[in-house]
DNA sequence: ATAGGTTTTGTCAAGCTTTTGTACAT
DNA sequence: ATGTACAAAAGCTTGACAAAACCTAT
């Protein structure tokens, strides 16, 4: 892997100060042992870039684990020699996305986006990238591989996307669609891919999102008279406590359950439709009896 | 086009009354600018119309903004001739936003926000409108005068939005600032209008958003090496179990507390510095000693 | 490439108290690394925009990141030239967008054409940029103010975007449209601006584009069955030949004619509906009666 | 680590001009 | 009401200075 670098700015205060180390060592190392070449300034000064600092950081780890200087200032620099590359091939840009949510390397992740929107469909971006990739996130949240600082930027990032394609869902002619989440349930990305790709195949989206009160989707509901309610919960037991309610509202409107929560006792006890399929597949084959 | 006028009948007396300015400058501005072009009764007197008041009033704004007079009155002359185009008045805006997000009607929001976006700077249609609304939404939400649904369109619409002007904020050169809300804290658009501001300004974002773990903070903090790490909270319930461990971090990275459950008192225990303005003003100024 | 920006009106004075920068450090910022440019008033005073308010705050970033002066000054006036990110203010992306295109600058259109999808919705955009742009070079390729070189490659590149765009309009459920334009007639952008708004709005679109014969048109609408039909056409020439055809074509499907070309005598003529407004406009409205 | 020289950069001063609210005379 | 005058506030330019940061060499 390469090493990141921007242009070279930092002076050698700033470099002595980012680390803890003198500026007097600094330049020990760049003469003694060639850690660091920095550019000099018009008028004589250093000139180090981010790439340089690094080096710094790992000399002094190097150091830390008992290797002297001269050794230590060959692994930094044995470390730098190897290879980057360019940019990933197309088949390897899933792999990609997640490797840069996960070093969280928020313009890789944008790029690995577009480029994925513009080679593929929508809809496959959503189903084969972007879904699965959400699905992984949650099972290596439960084990505890994945830290929150992790799901949570990854998450942010994803639902920043998902919000610009959502933008204007509610508009046009179509047939309308409730999308919510029950009470407790705070997980809603699933839910807006669905939206999205139901708005693509003409409907209008009203989108309540986390954790909404029963009361309030049917009140909802009773307002915008929509063809289609979606529910979506990945536990059951946030579904079970209102499933009264439910019955209720599946009456006045074509109700549908989603997700991992949504199981076939609860869809028939509430007279709901279940929908097992992943969000875009259901999508793009709702509405229509079957 | 010109201003929606009355018949002139203000004499100078009640036209330097109403605004507050006196008839001196009146005259001045007259002369020196062409602001006023006053009609003459059969005495001699000046006669003034509504729109004049207008005219001075805006005058009076843009004086207060930091423009010169002659500035001020070039920009009031400029606006009068620019054309009037369809939909609400500049003025009348942001209280078109909270009609239309009250009414669930997202194109009428989404074109309310685009016209707010092409009239005005990026950081005022923020400060001015969209904070401001997001405060009212808050109260309303409190007193129980909005429904929860209301509550989860505006929020899930602005969000949008903002996320759109999120891209792309982890990219670049400039300072690095790392933003979370503390566990439990679930309320975080007013932490993404500071990070886009502090973005616009120069400045990486790393977001973490709502309710971040202090451990993952941390974490993050330490591999990230940030010049400024921004925790807002709306209440203080939220931040006070975990000071201890941000005194630590505070003493690892320049730390700051936002948000109305940013207490003095929290602060200075923790060593960390207090944003008491709002996000706008705050990330124009963040970065330096005060 | 320099920042295109709102007017400049703020006196030194305000530049220095608005981000807390004395007015002696502006000065010399500006004669030492040319940070700004300040145009100046009849009397020689400095003007500034809020451009150079934003290149103030950036700088005092860079030299919070313990830049120097003279490197963080530099940096900030290459994220000027450089794309992208605190750019032109929202209110000056149309000129930047000319200005790109007018340079043969893909990179910068591209990313101010990103910059303003990302911050406006796809309507706003399309409608207050896009079009305007291509009527405004339509008129300088009349008046021979604009090469050919120039014509071809600004419209080669909205032409790409719009495809983007475009992708999978033909898939759904909403009811169809058939979009064409008749034999002779080469423009179809502003058409396919008003598929792509269509499409947003649950339509579905078949696309016939440029210098369609009209037997060929009959022909689709008889194998689609659309819910209307859209000519467009910038000269009634090449219309006018058409009547009797059209005419029976009306009979078959809805038909609507737009563009500088559709006048209201042969659109009562031939029995068809006149569009007379914008295409996205128009789009948003399509389908209903009026 | 110290010593002695150089570069960088914020600040200040002096002397003059422009801008603008207010005052005075007609 | 008009026109002229005036003075405080805010700006401009040139030039200089000194503290901080950095350099090389010992």
């Amino acid at each position: 892997m390469d090493t990141p670098d921007g242009p070279p700015v930092l002076r050698i205060g700033e470099l002595s100060r980012r680390p803890g180390v003198s500026d007097h060592v600094l330049r020990a190392w760049e003469s003694r042992y060639g850690l660091l070449q920095p550019v000099r300034s018009a008028g004589g000064f250093r000139l180090y870039s981010e790439a340089d600092e690094s080096r710094v950081r790992r000399m002094r780890a190097h150091l830390a684990r008992g290797l002297s200087a001269a050794e230590a200032a060959r692994a930094v620099l044995g470390e730098d020699s190897g290879a980057g590359r360019a940019g990933p091939a197309a088949g390897e840009l899933p792999g990609a996305l997640r490797q840069a949510l996960d070093a969280f390397d928020e313009p890789a992740a944008q790029a690995v986006l577009d480029r994925l929107m513009s080679d593929l469909s929508l809809a496959a971006v959503l189903r084969d990238v972007v879904l699965p990739y959400l699905a992984e996130l949650g099972e290596r949240w439960e084990r505890g591989t994945a830290s929150v600082a992790q799901e949570h930027f990854a998450s942010n990032l994803i639902r920043g996307r998902l919000a610009g394609l959502a933008r204007g869902w509610g508009n046009g002619h179509g047939p309308r669609a409730v999308l919510a989440c029950p009470p407790g349930e705070l997980h809603d990305l699933a839910l807006m891919v669905f939206g999205i790709v139901l708005n693509r195949n003409g409907w209008r989206i009203d989108y309540l999102g986390t954790s909404t009160p029963v009361e309030e989707l049917a009140r909802t509901v009773d307002a915008r008279r929509p063809d289609l309610v979606v529910l979506a919960a990945t536990l059951p037991e946030t579904l079970e406590p209102h499933a009264t309610q439910l019955t209720a509202l599946a009456r006045r409107a074509p109700l549908a359950l989603a997700g991992a929560g949504a199981t076939a006792q609860i869809a028939t006890a509430v007279g709901a439709r279940l929908l097992t399929g992943d969000p875009v597949t259901e999508a793009g084959q709702a509405g229509w009896p079957r």
